[in-house]
DNA sequence: TGTCTTTTGTTCACGATTGAACTAACCTGT
DNA sequence: ACAGGTTAGTTCAATCGTGAACAAAAGACA
């Protein structure tokens, strides 16, 4: 199959694609060793920043919303609410579901943590200007969305 | 301290880049399904498609370009080497590195997870304008090269 | 009410990735 | 030639995420 003539490297979306990619592994990367002092993972601080904007969630909603499984969730909890960072209650109309929330120690955590995020963001993107920045983020919410209907 | 003056939220660049790592790890496991069918994992394929346009490449090389440990690169290739995808020789010159490349087996699989990871990728992308495209990806290999400067 | 289906969260075994410790090979300067 | 430092690759224990199988609770409907 004519391998030369239609080779994905020549083709404008999957070599930008590729660079996104790249790119989002090498912030993550950081990502982990910034928090290190916090003792935070970036996953933890996935849950934190979630359960900050959306308090009393489910654990089933936000296994959703950070597109992993539901037993991960199970498995993260525990460990940050040993920690006091998140409290976890009973639902009363439903005794399935755990409600989850941020204590003020969580909070504070966060916030400190935040601080590292948004000091290693704006150094990644200081080079992106703030009108092309919006696009992208268009875009990108745009293919999160596609991809979500399966 | 001000959290709600200077929330991260509120920052475009912060907002936007959560974005970008959403589709990304959309994107990841949308990939992993697709491969499926044809036995590869995500990074094996990033192995091969790395072999395939820098052959000869050494295990230390080939860890940097991916990001990711050199120990990592241990574990991957005997599995690829097995299957006969990857063939492994040592350098004369230097008796410690081990040079990898594609075996034909191994390029003509990649061919098809080219075309199964190009299809994906192309969905996905496919309301993002040429030109923005390129402007996307400029700004992402800026990033990358931003964080590698450690 | 009683049964059948769906949903929530948990458990568990597995595969993937990591970093530290290690060996072997190379390199440098004397 | 030899000592000290650097580099390539490996091994190993620990951690993390996953999907399948499961239990408990809720919902649907006759």
């Amino acid at each position: 199959m004519n391998k030369r003539q239609q080779l994905p490297w020549d083709n404008p979306r999957f070599r930008n694609w590729v660079a996104v990619a790249r790119a989002c592994h090498a912030v993550e990367r950081a990502l982990g060793a910034a928090l290190q002092p916090l003792e935070l993972k970036p996953a933890q601080l996935d849950v934190l920043m979630n359960l900050y904007r959306h308090p009393g969630m489910a654990q089933n909603e936000l296994a959703r919303k950070l597109l992993v499984g539901r037993s991960n969730i199970t498995m993260l909890v525990p460990q940050l609410e040993e920690r006091s960072l998140v409290k976890r209650e009973g639902d009363e109309k439903d005794r399935r579901v755990n409600r989850l929330s941020l204590t003020s120690q969580g909070e504070a955590l966060l916030m400190k943590a935040l601080e590292v995020h948004m000091a290693l963001i704006e150094k990644a993107m200081s080079a992106v200007p703030p009108n092309e920045c919006d696009l992208v983020g268009e875009h990108m919410r745009r293919i999160t969305e596609v991809l979500s209907a399966d």
